[in-house]
DNA sequence: ATAAATCTGAACTGACGAGTTCAAATCAGG
DNA sequence: CCTGATTTGAACTCGTCAGTTCAGATTTAT
């Protein structure tokens, strides 16, 4: 009779459309306010717009559900990440300006609510899901480090850096990015101001092109 | 009848001794391998072999338990890297072997198994106790940062190191050593064999110097 | 229009775990 | 050795939530 229940459903185009994209959707977003544990399929299905036999029938179960939205963020992530990566090119003026600009974006993309959440999340289940990490680090962290160690390799060969191992290059810049903004934003709960970021983002590369500028040409 | 149950009870001498302290450390031994959530009280008595009401009796909830454990951890993870902090002083013999000591100190606290679990434990519950982590995060990282930072301005001061901003030097030596292990563990999950300590260990101290180290006299 | 597939809401089961209760056992101190 | 505080085990309450069931509504395709 009291029934005031559930006035956050959007009614959601019914009948058979991308009901499954809506799903694992509504899931990422729950499963980043509440965590694994506390968000419950019901959340979800009212989130999605949809009934909760119906996630059942989309995805198995709630582990399926936590995987598959997780994997599926995971992915966009890393494609972001690439993107950026892909502005490493043979600099047609300052290098420096090059790399700020790459440093800039992808700690903005560090920085946004999606990667927080996603980190937050494998890294909250990691006992319980271990392979899930294996895959998520892949994507978000040993591809991006690849493609850079790529892009520096080929910056070392032109004489803009000095000649040195790209990999362990790669995983420095990184290194000098992420560390200072993940223990600013309190492991990610606290939002960086802009500010923060682009001091950030310029420290680390004047401390990276100090360490890999060419030497001067010695004796 | 088939009660076979339980046989992992250590008797712990009855009476009143420091159960508080064998319930703490049982506590946080438990949520370390389980997580917040699948942690449940009853095992951490058993790991304790306390009974039940009796962890309710000093502690008042689940809540309360993990907080106090948590706290302690990070007590004592901050005073081993305070130690270690100490030993950077004005070197007697070469810089480069004084950092390499220290960071490989710092690398081997930082990938124990206590400190791996703390940052687990934090990170998962970010959203259910944030002031939480405002103290864990306090203690293994900005005083351990601080107290780095004075040591660097020592080394400023005495010519060792360019001149600089300490705060930003100390943030990113601790960068470049941390993050690398964080990602070569897999966010924790996995165990980085002592040789890759090394490596980052000395690879970061390398890049550092290369950064840091006093400018050749110009001009 | 009609048949097959899908979606819905609501009610249900079953497991699990936090926190409590209590009477009996155990301890510490005077 | 007596008294009061503490501990113990076991059973109990209570709430939550994953996953299921089902009859009826809705959709899509032919």
């Amino acid at each position: 009779m009291t029934d005031v229940v559930a006035s956050t459903r959007r009614p959601a185009p019914r009948g058979r459309i991308d009901k499954r994209k809506a799903i694992l959707d509504a899931a990422f977003a729950v499963f980043a306010r509440r965590g694994y544990d506390q968000a419950c399929v019901q959340e979800i299905a009212e989130e999605a717009g949809v009934a909760k036999p119906t996630v059942y029938n989309h995805l198995s179960d709630k582990e399926n559900l936590f995987r598959h939205a997780v994997e599926t963020a995971a992915e966009a992530v890393m494609a972001d990440n690439l993107a950026v990566v892909e502005l490493v090119r043979e600099p047609s003026g300052d290098l420096r300006a090059l790399l700020e600009d790459v440093a800039d974006r992808m700690l903005r993309i560090c920085c946004d609510e999606r990667s927080r959440a996603l980190r937050r999340l494998t890294y909250a289940q990691l006992v319980r899901f271990p392979d899930l990490i294996e895959v998520v680090h892949r994507r978000t962290s040993t591809r991006v480090a690849e493609a850079l160690a790529d892009r520096l390799a080929r910056l070392c060969l032109s004489g803009h850096l000095r000649p040195c191992d790209p990999a362990q290059a790669a995983e420095q810049f990184l290194a000098l990015l992420t560390a200072p903004v993940e223990a600013r934003s309190r492991l990610g709960g606290r939002e960086v101001p802009p500010a923060e970021i682009d001091a950030v983002a310029s420290a680390a590369v004047d401390t990276f092109l100090r360490a890999y500028r060419p030497e001067p040409a010695t004796s």
